[in-house]
DNA sequence: ATCTCGGTTGCAACCGGTTGCAATTTTCTG
DNA sequence: CAGAAAATTGCAACCGGTTGCAACCGAGAT
């Protein structure tokens, strides 16, 4: 159906080579013979096949990206973050969905066989087995939201989920609670762990000072509403403050602390995590700690690129800093 | 780097051939050498590469995904749904984020470089001429959420916006309002005229109606609150109830109504348009019209398959029926 | 006029598979 | 057990490009 290099060279007039050679930037082909090829090309409407090329090229310019998170918000905005970034940079990407019903297929043997130039891990709450099946497959990978290690076996990008975590403490220490809460996501996810490390240190440091610690079965509203009306109806009296792990909690703990009667910040005071969008909705107005997106994801990409040319580096974590937007909760 | 088939044939002690149909479901190989390959293959750790394959057999099992829209939540379900219903036929989703600051590539020539089988617009706001374009592409498309057509260019599958709309002005009809509005979305894109018209149609069929009618600069939580706070200012009365063109729209609008000390739905009844996930939460309880999301998606893929493998199919456009979800407001 | 040299060109092999065909082996029939 | 049909196998050509190499070209140097 549509045009090979050979019909164009064939209507050009010239050999295969030369056709390929006017669509290989940096070959020497005279301005004349280029010309001719072009409008061959024009006429057939003629484009170069990418995977043909990539089996000589051994690039197909295909970046893996993988998830398995389609159901917090934050992640729309990641996934637009990722696909402008990597499409910027003349990449393309191959979206991988985890959240599957089809685990017989092995994602990362899949990935393989669509020759991706390198793979980009989106999650915060996959299995670290996955994560090292995803670097032993020899393709440059980056983890971007991974848990960071001083010697990590894959390049790993994320905040700096501690300090965020006593950030979110401070906060709550600072309004003269004395009575804190960490309500985390699920107790298995690093993220979680972490920020909760972070919590209870800062509200350790400091005497007098009460904490308790809950989890949410899952980062989602309908987990963190469960969780606080858990809390609510519970012998324990309620925190002052929470810290959620996640702006999605937040919310779902709002929506419970609400049908309580209870009010925010009034009766208890909330501190959520992401600074998604629809944080700073006013009528949501979550004050939160506000994880920079667009750097992490920027950072990631650039460092895959740097993977993809440069050989053999060795993986390393880089961790960036959070900081926390007050407003009405 | 990685095995080759021509390596485990080698191994195996077979013909190239061989090795090949032992991958190729349905080819004639018997049990013996079967057993040899994939020995050898193991043993490699060979995955056939799929664009080698394509050389031939002219099937990627790559489809196109393409959207403009990265902002409104509904349009996370929106992935994750079409993600998943195309990795479970088989296929890969090649996402291209059409709100891209590189408008010199042609995202329907770059998808034919990369020999997608098939095609997947979602996207209500899209310029009819681009998706014209990609019709033009000579590759299967199938444009999801798209306008009606008794003689479609391109298949389409959407909801029946019209309807939607009618819908959604009998509700507010049957609570009595006597002075109702629609606050659409953009005023270009076909889904908001559409929903417009329906609402139209049934509103002005009842006498002593009043009807008005705005439009937000886009599908957004800023601009459904900027709309309702000018509708606020302005010198008409507001309207008893509001249809929105989109949940995100809605839950801007009642901000801004919040803030004016009005209560939804005691002062102004508002439904919205799509029923995303946000729009059950129990602390935004939403009135709206549910969008069939997932029948929508399942059959656009169901589709697209058809026309993969069925030739010369002609166009068709298949209307989706939603329903009003009576909550809160 | 001859020699050099840098730029251009085509040939042919190769990238990793698939597939029609003919040869070979196995299985089935009578 | 011979003969025929069916199943299996390998050869070689091909899918749509790329690229090393050698041949070629024209222009400037000698």
């Amino acid at each position: 159906m549509t045009a090979t290099l050979k019909d164009v060279a064939v209507l050009a007039g010239v050999s295969r080579s030369a056709v390929s050679r006017t669509f290989t930037t940096g070959a020497s082909v005279s301005d004349q013979t280029r010309r001719k090829v072009m409008e061959a090309a024009d006429a057939l409407g003629y484009r170069p096949s990418v995977f043909a090329s990539s089996l000589t090229t051994r690039r197909t310019r295909l970046i893996g990206l993988v998830s398995d998170n389609f159901r917090n918000p934050i992640f729309l905005e990641v996934f637009d973050q990722f696909t402008r970034a990597i499409q910027s940079a003349g990449y393309r990407p191959l979206l991988v969905n985890l959240g599957d019903a089809e685990p017989n297929t092995d994602p990362v043997e899949m990935l393989r066989s669509y020759s991706v130039d390198g793979i980009i891990i989106a999650s915060s709450t996959l299995s670290p087995d996955l994560v090292v099946s995803f670097a032993k497959s020899q393709i440059p990978t980056v983890h971007t939201f991974g848990r960071y290690s001083s010697a990590p076996k894959v390049d790993t990008l994320a905040v700096n989920n501690e300090h965020c975590g006593a950030l979110a403490a401070q906060a709550l220490l600072d309004r003269g609670y004395t009575r804190i809460a960490f309500l985390g996501g699920p107790a298995a996810a690093t993220s979680t762990q972490d920020r909760q490390a972070g919590f209870a240190a800062v509200a350790q440091a400091v005497s007098g000072v009460e904490t308790s610690v809950s989890h949410a079965s899952a980062y989602s509203f309908a987990a963190g509403r469960e969780e606080m009306q858990r809390l609510i109806g519970a012998d324990q009296p309620l925190a002052q403050g929470y810290f959620c792990g996640d702006d999605v909690l937040s919310v779902g703990a709002m929506s419970a602390l609400q049908d309580a009667g209870l009010k925010v910040p009034n009766d208890v005071g909330i501190v959520g995590f992401n600074d998604m969008a629809m944080a700073s909705w006013q009528n949501i107005s979550l004050t939160t700690v506000h994880q920079p997106l667009e750097e992490i994801i920027g950072a990631s990409v650039e460092r895959l690129l740097e993977l993809l040319d440069g050989q053999d580096i060795a993986p390393q974590a880089r961790l960036f800093e959070g900081r926390l937007v007050e407003r009405s909760t």
